[in-house]
DNA sequence: CCACTATAGTTGTACGTACAAGTTGTATGA
DNA sequence: TCATACAACTTGTACGTACAACTATAGTGG
């Protein structure tokens, strides 16, 4: 037999353990004595001694010099249980970032738990480094608004990785198509439609389009911007729209904007749809330098409802991004995930569109 | 004797951590064997074997049946060592906060520390909970703004528990009198001072200024305020001092303004020295309401150099905020108080004059 | 009623023996 | 030269004894 290899102190650890299992021995209760265990086991108090010791190390006992031993809640887990869940961001100060993650704060720390901050700055070494330096220590689990998602992951492997150590994760505004995790995020490609589709019930024809292309939301929300143009039947040219990657958000927008405004008058666009607020204030900037009304001579509809959309100079027309909601909902969540075990499936968002100044209506002038 | 109460084994066990210290035992060496310890130390192999499970089970030394018993690294200290650091400002999404939790996130980042984000909503009662929920799981260092300083700190206790838990502990923008720590904060009177000198030098003679009475960096900059007045021989009208606490900000300020500015035009403000450049926006909504032009009619100066100061219709005339710097060198100096015990100085940071458009020079009129 | 004592029962410390199991180096033999 | 066997050593398992230290309780005496 290959019993008689398996030492008797480890067979009667796992005897005890099967005690807790199947509810035969529950937290706080007292375990027979080490000579009443040996004599029922048929083995020296010694041997019962070396399996308690074990047992008491890892945490299943407790014993009290002159009082007994005694059965410990299943694993010490609650006690130990860390409760920090840390949230990966692209970037951290800028924009509407620091909504989501004051959501998410409140959330949490409702729920007792601590929240790890991290940035990449939209850089795949950087994500990296943030992923080893977070799991490096325990986690309960993580929030990660992923980088560059339109490219590749190079990062796969550590992804993974979170799965395998067994800590959950979902993202927020998009996912890597290689991972089967939750999502959160903005119906985009509806709010590229909404925001079109308002420029165009206003009369405007020559809609220009500024997006990001090197992360999803640019993408789809480009997406909804051509659609709505096919649903009124309005053609894009394809000079007026213009895609940008993340290097180049600083310079090359603005440059062909004023391009394209500085062209023939019925050449010109009469508004642009621009990827976010922070573009569109951007833009409006590169109007008023030619000397451009706004919204009279060029009208503006930017996304995400930021404070920059009420603080600019024209109150900004734009859609809205539920933002600190987001950020709570991602949390509630991901504890729900932690705690109980769930999977919860995708939350989209509808984005809302906030009429302000920047977009005049062509028609009445008609 | 004391010593005979002692049990041989932690005897036993004290000489031999003793070794690790002393250098006698290097990581790989092989530890002399149970029986060679027994005899040597005149104890019996088995109570050398409880010292060494003990050992092994805390990771002093490694055991390899038929082969000996092996030192390993000391102490693995190193690996286990807790690397975290909290953060808690006040709010967490507003204004400069993100700025500054950026810069010391990156800091931290680069150095191997990860960063708990906590915000107080300037409210003393989260102050504690985020205290406490901080400091309960391992933590290496906590950078504090503090909330509502001007007013007294029923969390002192909290505080000191701090101290004696041995975790290193710095403020930013302003400290609690009672407390004894480094602080990095702006010069707030010398930016009151060379906000309201800027508008004096420029002619004007009947500045409003609004400040906020519940933190020391209001009462500060209302203080270089008044002694610029004092240097250039100019009375304050006590009239033109508008002072507020945090729950009256969103609407005190506010109406006031709009009560100034439609007094007769004789005793109306020339120009306004703002809090911080979210309320001198504000602000500049009133007169805009009153159809008074910027900076024609009404002048104003902000404080913080922050993003609404370029964003805003005027470009805002503001003074400087270390913000990202300020963040960065509290984790640095942080970093230095865990690592080398040092205890770093105050840190003063001059704010700078920040010339854009919402100041008219009177004088030119002249 | 309270304080004290004795006692039984618990775990902790300490020693002892015996043999099993694994590692290493040496001696032996083909 | 190489493979094998063996001896000597290590740690692992298992049992045994004895007493110390601590806890709870029942009984005793004031």
């Amino acid at each position: 037999m290959n019993n008689r290899r398996i030492p008797k102190y480890i067979l009667l650890k796992n005897e005890l353990l099967s005690w807790f299992e199947s509810g035969k021995l529950k937290p706080g209760q007292q375990v027979p004595s080490e000579n009443e265990i040996a004599e029922q086991f048929g083995l020296s108090r010694q041997t019962v001694r070396q399996t308690f010791s074990e047992l008491e190390k890892e945490g299943w006992l407790e014993r009290i010099q002159g009082k007994g031993t005694f059965a410990r809640f299943p694993g010490r887990r609650e006690s130990e249980l860390v409760k920090t869940i840390g949230i990966m961001t692209t970037y951290i100060s800028d924009y509407i970032f620091p909504h989501i993650v004051r959501g998410a704060e409140a959330e949490l720390r409702s729920r007792g738990y601590r929240l790890l901050l991290s940035s990449t700055d939209n850089n795949k070494d950087k994500e990296m480094e943030s992923l080893k330096l977070m799991t490096s220590q325990p986690l309960s689990g993580l929030i990660i608004e992923p980088t560059k998602s339109a490219e590749g992951n190079p990062n796969l492997g550590y992804y993974l990785e979170l799965q395998e150590k067994g800590i959950p994760y979902l993202m927020i505004n998009e996912k890597y198509r290689e991972l089967e995790c939750p999502l959160l995020r903005v119906d985009d490609e509806l709010g590229g439609y909404k925001a079109a589709d308002h420029l165009l019930a206003n009369g405007h024809s020559r809609i220009a389009g500024f997006f990001k292309r090197d992360d999803l939301q640019g993408v789809n929300r480009l997406k909804g911007f051509l659609a709505a143009h096919k649903a009124r039947g309005v053609a894009v040219a394809p000079k007026r729209v213009v895609t940008y990657t993340t290097e180049q958000k600083n310079d090359l927008p603005f440059r062909q904007a004023l391009q394209l405004l500085s062209g023939a008058a019925e050449e010109r666009p009469t508004a642009f749809v621009c990827y976010n607020d922070e573009l569109a204030v951007s833009l409006m900037g590169a109007a008023l330098q030619l000397g451009l009304r706004v919204p009279e001579d060029v009208s503006f509809v930017g996304f995400d409802d930021s404070m920059l959309a009420s603080a600019s100079g024209t109150k900004l027309t734009t859609l809205t991004h539920p933002k600190t909601a987001m950020g709570r909902d991602a949390a509630s969540q991901l504890i729900a995930m932690i705690e109980e075990g769930l999977a919860p499936g995708d939350t989209l968002y509808e984005p809302e569109l906030v009429e302000r100044d920047s977009v005049v209506n062509l028609n009445v002038n008609v």
